[in-house]
DNA sequence: AGCCAGGCTCTCG
DNA sequence: CGAGAGCATGGC
């Protein structure tokens, strides 16, 4: 079953699929020009491969999607959503790049990564629970954990002679004890939020995917941080993974300060203070250039 | 070896 | 209230 997607430029879909890679095959890897993951439709797991077909500047994508059942119209327009909000294919880069213009520095980067997209989690949940992850830790640390829990608890399928997994649904979580989760790494604390919010959502108490309606970015991070275990900094990177939304940048977060000062204060130490004084040029757009900036450090781009 | 890493909660004073 | 301890594992 094939689809294919032309979407506005810019948009370069190799840098991009590179960049979604987390390098495993089982879970989602760019290889060979292909970037393939499983996605959730209805309860179904499917396998989806997608190539470029067009340029960065007439941009167009084929898709393949495999499942071991038949695929039908409504699983196939819920692709469709599916994958434009996982290449954030909606987003018309050019709207930031003008924004951004008379920042020099900025704009340089742009140019660099131009067509450049973030990656969007399928859900709102699995964005979350990386960011929870992803405390405190070093990121090398929080992937190999994140790993080991898709791994233990996420869906299992088979297309062709190989076995994929996609991440845990909340229920699968919340019917698990703190000491399951714990194996995977964790610490007891975070195996609790984990815990608590999966069940919260498993018995419908709280629906994460109603956020990414709001209007208003700033009741959306007071809402989740008012949940255990969730902090302005984990609800500002779930906003910016999982909603579309790009109006937060994290400025606590080590890593976002580290690439503010090296691009913009000669790798000076700064506060969260000064990153956000300095976030305040990119308007509406903080997010996206947070992560360009972040890409930027791990590419090792210099002008 | 020991210290730190994209934070957050809990416990004291 | 504000400060401080504790937490998990891997890499340097």
């Amino acid at each position: 079953m094939n689809l294919t997607i032309k979407t506005n430029p810019p948009f370069d879909f190799e840098l991009s699929a590179k960049i979604f890679s987390d390098g495993d095959e089982q879970i989602r890897k760019y290889q060979d020009g292909k970037y393939w993951q499983v996605i959730r439709i209805n309860d179904k797991l499917i396998l989806i491969v997608i190539k470029s077909l067009g340029t960065v500047d007439k941009p167009e994508i084929s898709i393949e999607l495999k499942s071991n059942e038949e695929i039908s119209d409504d699983v196939k327009r819920k692709a469709r959503y599916i994958i434009n909000s996982l290449f954030n294919l909606d987003i018309d880069l050019n709207l930031f790049y003008e924004e951004i213009k008379n920042d020099k520095i900025m704009k340089q980067l742009t140019q660099k990564l131009r067509g450049l997209k973030s990656p969007t989690t399928s859900t709102v949940f699995e964005a979350l629970i990386d960011s929870i992850v992803e405390q405190q830790i070093s990121l090398n640390v929080a992937h190999s954990m994140e790993k080991k829990l898709i791994k233990s608890f996420g869906d299992v399928s088979r297309f062709g002679n190989t076995v994929y997994y996609a991440f845990p649904t909340p229920q699968k979580l919340a019917s698990r004890s703190i000491e399951q989760l714990r194996k995977c790494g964790l610490s007891s604390g975070k195996a609790e939020y984990i815990l608590e919010i999966s069940k919260l959502i498993a018995d419908e108490k709280l629906d994460l995917e109603k956020f990414k309606k709001y209007k208003d970015a700033k009741k959306i991070i007071d809402e989740l941080d008012n949940i255990r275990g969730i902090g302005v900094w984990t609800a500002e990177l779930t906003m910016i993974r999982a909603m579309q939304k790009f109006e937060a940048i994290p400025a606590d977060d080590l890593g976002v300060r580290r690439c503010i000062s090296h691009y913009y204060c000669k790798d000076k130490p700064i506060s969260s203070e000064d990153a956000r004084r300095i976030a305040e040029k990119w308007g509406r757009w903080k997010g996206l250039a947070s992560f360009y900036l972040i890409m930027a450090e791990i590419l090792d781009i210099k002008f």
